[in-house]
RNA sequence: GGUUCCUUGGCCGAGUGGUUAGGCACCGGUCUGCAAAACCGUUUACAGCAGUUCGAUUCUGCUAGGAACCUCCA
């Protein structure tokens, strides 16, 4: 039984589709307006597992995970400038070239690591119409006003009706009373007002006609309207950072109840940052490394590449509610074990089978099935993983003996859970076109049966010599008790 | 300042009121022509202080250190 925990009550509660058989969820996406960096991993990789999970566990799941290409205000919000305009102008581009750009580095950055794409990725752009009717419907509630060509959120008179703040855990009366004092001069009534709409300043390149102003929508409400649009009133998760918790889904929650009337978010899950030597990595610290950076090893903290999937099984051996601190001697303890876990999954490819097995391969499976009921405790599945390993290897190495049902049960919890479920590609389901790589590989393996001729005849120097020059092309030889065996390093 | 959270062995990182997490590294052994790999085994823990308890790393309080959010942010 699946439990997930849920920001909203603190609790891990077990999880319970509003429609049986079927899972909406939606999880806020980037801003495409740079590369993306580890931070922008985390949620996509700790998503891309509930979503993959769900769907083994037999569910229908529509996955929405939005592109924000429009809305979000400048850190200077009197200048009401939009993100992607600025950077646009920056770079003489037009803000739909920048976005393209992004985009695209974005999805290939996302496939190299192993996130499935999600059901339906919507952008803010292609949405201003929902949003201005959105608005509509707050402004004739009552709950938001119009000053001077922008539309405001009214916050005192929502937080009067409904608890405004009970998902970041904030008493906003208190949050009210003291950062009032301080800017009486806004168009806006109240400092924790927000908006749904801004007037565009004149130099502003994105923007649109409405009812109020040309101008944008604020930076809350494309999640509240495309989540709505695509998942319905009411949908059962919705995920994302934690770093998003205050102000942007408490604002997305004031909207949906100010626009419907009740809540419209089952379970709310958050993921945990990433960190870089104790602090969060991100965009305003300027301390993060951006994804190709890592693939490539190009930036100066990082001693070497990182493959995608390393980086991706770094992520999962910690839990996604807690912090991950980034290291390059972490990264490499993911790299080998990584390694030695694909090594493990291509040798029991190889099993052969016996009469009887020595090994006991019962209860594996629903340990793993335990721990990812567990909130996705993915670090605590990879555990399982590597002791199911060590049975492999006492197999492959003549320690041990495992009957063919034992074998297949071994492959059927690998296949399951390492491959479907943690989204790791191996050589074999991943690398090159086979047929290909088939003249390649004979041509090794020719190699390799002309240096066991030599050390039959003990010719130890031939034999160390073809060894060596493989090893210097990238080759790692192994001698095992069926022959000599062969991998590619890295 | 307000709110919330964290502190596990050389490093990363789970978990629990009494029972081996796991990975990486290290050390010893098996195997090997040598090496690598693999396998087996061993060692290094629960920030500090006080309390609750038969018993706390796990609960409570305090102290120290650190972090996130309160402003765009995954």
């Amino acid at each position: 039984m699946l439990t997930i925990y849920n920001t909203l009550t603190r609790t891990k509660q077990v999880f319970e589709p509003l429609h049986e058989g079927r899972v909406g969820m939606y999880v806020c996406g980037p801003t495409v307006y740079g590369d993306g960096h580890l931070g922008h991993a985390r949620p996509a990789i700790t998503f891309d597992i509930l979503f993959r999970y769900l769907r083994h566990l037999g569910y229908k799941v529509r996955y929405v995970r939005n592109i924000t290409d429009v809305g979000h205000l400048e850190h200077d919000a009197d200048e009401g400038e939009d993100k992607i305009a600025k950077k646009a102008r920056l770079e003489q581009l037009e803000p739909m070239e920048v976005v393209q750009h992004y985009l695209t580095r974005y999805h290939k950055a996302m496939e190299a690591l192993g996130v499935l794409p999600p059901s339906i990725e919507p952008h803010a752009s292609g949405h201003i119409i929902e949003q201005i009717e959105y608005i509509k419907k707050i402004l004739d509630a009552g709950y938001a006003y119009v000053s001077e060509g922008s539309v405001y959120f009214d916050v005192p008179k929502f937080n009067a009706e409904h608890p405004y703040g009970k998902l970041s855990g904030r008493n906003v009366d208190e949050l009210l009373a003291t950062t009032r004092a301080l800017d009486g001069q806004s168009e806006k009534r109240n400092p924790a007002d927000f908006a749904l709409w801004k007037k565009a300043a004149p130099e502003h390149i994105m923007h649109w006609p409405s009812p109020w102003s040309e101008g944008f929508p604020g930076w809350h409400l494309e999640c509240s309207t495309m989540s709505e649009k695509y998942l319905g009133e009411t949908f059962d998760i919705h995920g994302g950072g934690m770093d998003l918790m205050f102000p942007h889904h408490e604002c997305e929650i004031a909207q949906s109840v100010a626009h419907n009337g009740h809540d419209s978010v089952r379970y709310w899950m958050h993921n945990n940052m990433i960190t870089i030597n104790g602090k969060k990595m991100g965009k305003s610290l300027g301390n993060f490394i951006t994804l190709d950076e890592f693939f490539n090893g190009t930036h100066p903290l990082l001693t070497q590449p990182y493959s995608p999937m390393t980086i991706r099984f770094f992520i999962l051996q910690a839990h996604y509610r807690g912090t991950v601190d980034f290291s390059n001697e972490a990264l490499q303890a993911s790299e080998k074990a990584l390694a030695r876990m694909l090594e493990g999954y291509r040798r029991l490819q190889e099993l052969k089978p016996s009469d009887v097995s020595t090994i006991d391969v019962s209860g594996i499976r629903e340990k793993c099935y335990e721990a990812m009921d567990d909130d996705l405790n993915t670090p605590v599945l990879i555990a399982h993983l590597f002791d199911a390993l060590r049975l492999v290897n006492s197999v492959k190495d003549g320690n041990a003996t495992a009957t063919q049902a034992d074998i297949d049960t071994l492959r059927e919890i690998f296949d399951t859970f390492l491959i479907d479920i943690l989204g790791i590609r191996t050589e074999m389901t991943d690398g090159a076109d086979p047929q290909a790589m088939a003249p390649f590989e004979g041509a090794v393996d020719l190699v390799l049966e002309m240096r066991s001729k030599a050390k039959a005849s003990k010719d130890w120097a031939t034999s160390d010599l073809i060894r060596d020059r493989l090893a210097a092309l990238g080759f790692v030889v192994k001698d095992t008790k069926d022959g000599a065996e062969w991998t590619l390093a890295k």
